[in-house]
This record gives C-alpha cells, structure tokens and sequence, in this order.
DNA sequence: AGACCATAGTTAGACGTCTGATTATCTGTC
DNA sequence: GACAGATAATCAGACGTCTAACTATGGTCT
C-alpha cells in the first residue's frame, strides 16, 4: 500500500508535535492545509487582478449583487451581509464600483433611509469573465482529486460547517 | 440512508449553480466551506486577544519565533516567512512585540546587517497561555469529525496540498 | 583598495477593513 | 402631530498589510 507524500504541512506539524504534547496532529493538520489552500487561492485571484483598474474586492462584491434573489437590486446592508464584510467596508467598496462605472447607486423612494445597487451593463461584463477565470482557478487547484474524492471532502467539510453554523 | 443536513454553503451554491452552466458544484462547495470555516476560526482567535493589549498577529509571531530550528534566536527576515507575511510586515510586528517586552532585538555580532529576535520570559508564558487556548478552538471546530473522518480529510486535503506545492 | 552588486532591515505612502460615532429616515405610542 | 426608539448608510480614526524606495553592511572581481 503506497504511503502518501508528505507535504510541506507534515513538516510543519512535526517539527512542533514534540514540543505540545496535548496537540492532535490530525486537527491541526487540517486547520494548516485549509489555510495554505484557501490562502492560495486568494493570492491567486487577487493576482489576477494586478495591472488593471478592477480588484478582487470589487468583483466579489458585484458577484453578491448578481446572485441575490433579485438580481438587479439589492442594499449595501446585503451586499455587506452576503460578503461577509461590515457595512462601513462596504461603503467604500461601492464607493469604487459606482466611480468605475460598473453600479449605479440609487435612494430607494419606498424607503428613503436605503439605497438600492444595480449593475450596470459594464458590471455585468465585468463580472462574467472574472467568474469564469476564478472557477478556472478553482477547478485547476482541486484538479487532483477525482469526482468521487471531491465528494468525499464535502461531505466532511459539510459536517464541520454544520457544526460551526450551530447544528441548527 | 439518511441524507445528510443542507448547511448554508449548499444553499449558496445552488442558488448561483443554475446561472453558470459550467460550474462545478463540487469544487465550489468545498472552496467556499474552507473559507467559511478558516474565517470562523480567525475571528475566533482573534476575538479571544479583544480587551488585552496583545493581538493575534503577536501571538503567531512569537509561535514562529518558538519553532524555530534554533528555538531562542530568529531573524525578522526567517519569521517573515514562516508568518508568510512580507518584511515589512514582520518590522512592525516586532515593533509591538518589543515594545510589549515579549521579545527582543540584538544585531547579529558576526553579520551587522542582520537582526536576531528571541523570546522573553514574558513572551514565552504569553506564546504557551495562547497556543493552549488556540489549539481548544481548533479542535472544538473540528469535534464532529470522528478520528478516523480527520484522517480522511487530511488525506484529501494533502493531496491538494501537494499539487499546490508543485508536486515536488 | 575600489567599484559593483546582493542582502537585511526599515521606512513611506497607499489600500482595505474594523469599531464606534453621526446623520437621516421610518415606526409606534401617547 | 410630536416624541422616543429602531434602522440604513456613512463618516472618522485606527490597525495591519502591501509595494516600492531607501540605508547599511557584506561579498566579489579586477
């Protein structure tokens, strides 16, 4: 039975194991690689952004505004909430978005204390060729595990994520 | 079989799947799980330093810092890397964390360019009071897996680990 | 020895986020 | 209708990081 390569977080593991004698190994094993992973990742998309007037932050922002269950309106407040940022963040991230022509900001006449999002022609464009290049990113860091081993890690980190959202 | 619970990712996913036919569900799920969970788990750390004068980032400088090879003596250049911070970052880190007396600063007699940082007294009860409270963190967020399903994941994750990192 | 380049650390300025305070609007109650 | 409290967005100040420029020291080659 083939023993699997160690990688770089085996190293880093090991190299401190002896030193903390109530550490699990495993647990922090998956903490650590979860971290490079989604650190990578980061870096990438971010990178891919170097050199133009666009960053990640925006994209990522004008894809809540796109999956929002109505997709052409939403408030800072749920763009804050689907992006997990505050709302002061979100401010300036509209902020951008609106002077690069790709939102429009609106006072809703409903409710004039809220402020209603759209994309604009040039957001939707934006947004479509930088989703197709992150799941491209995406699907070529997870290109080693097969279909079924996809699966597999879903339905552990599926079960984490359960736990951490209160097990409901 | 029981089918097991949706968790908020499963939602998210399946709202956007339908807009994007060349999505892979699998890939995204497992991406935006790490992130959520890696998010959780350094918002949990760092809300355990609110109300002290020490911060998280001090925290995993002076981890560095105590994992070293040489465990009493690093430059700031060698804790930059293994903080996978720039240099830069790691002078104003080691700014706060002499100023707070954890640490030390002394200009390597043999090359003068270079600085050797080592731990106080105080820093070290600091690192050992932190890596204790962290560890207890991590594996509460990890307590619904069994041993053997952690095993598993880590498997998974190395191997995405690895290609990553080059394939070696 | 002197010129040249590499290396170690720091500094300067910008960016994105955060917490907490502020302004404007809506809602409910007297 | 007026007032108190809740809510939406923004503003102000701080923090940590980044890139790029700068200073100081060490190594190399003629």
């Amino acid at each position: 039975m083939a023993r699997a390569r160690q990688d770089s977080v085996d190293r880093h593991v090991a190299r401190w194991s002896g030193l903390l004698e109530d550490m699990d190994p495993e647990v922090e094993g998956a903490v650590t690689r979860m971290q490079a992973i989604t650190k990578r990742l980061r870096a990438g998309h971010h990178a891919s952004y170097a050199g133009t007037d666009d960053t990640i932050e925006d994209h990522h922002t004008l894809h809540a505004l796109m999956i929002q269950p109505y997709p052409e309106e939403a408030t800072p407040a749920q763009l804050a909430d689907a992006c997990g940022v505050t709302r002061a963040a979100m401010t300036s991230r509209l902020d951008r978005l609106v002077q690069r022509g790709h939102a429009t900001r609106e006072v809703d006449p409903v409710d004039r204390r809220r402020i209603l999002i759209r994309p604009t022609t040039s957001g939707r464009t934006f947004w479509e060729k930088g989703i197709e290049a992150g799941m491209a990113r995406e699907q070529a860091a997870f290109s080693s595990l097969t279909a079924k081993e996809l699966v597999a890690l879903n339905v552990l980190l599926r079960k984490v994520v359960l736990h951490l959202e209160g097990d409901g």
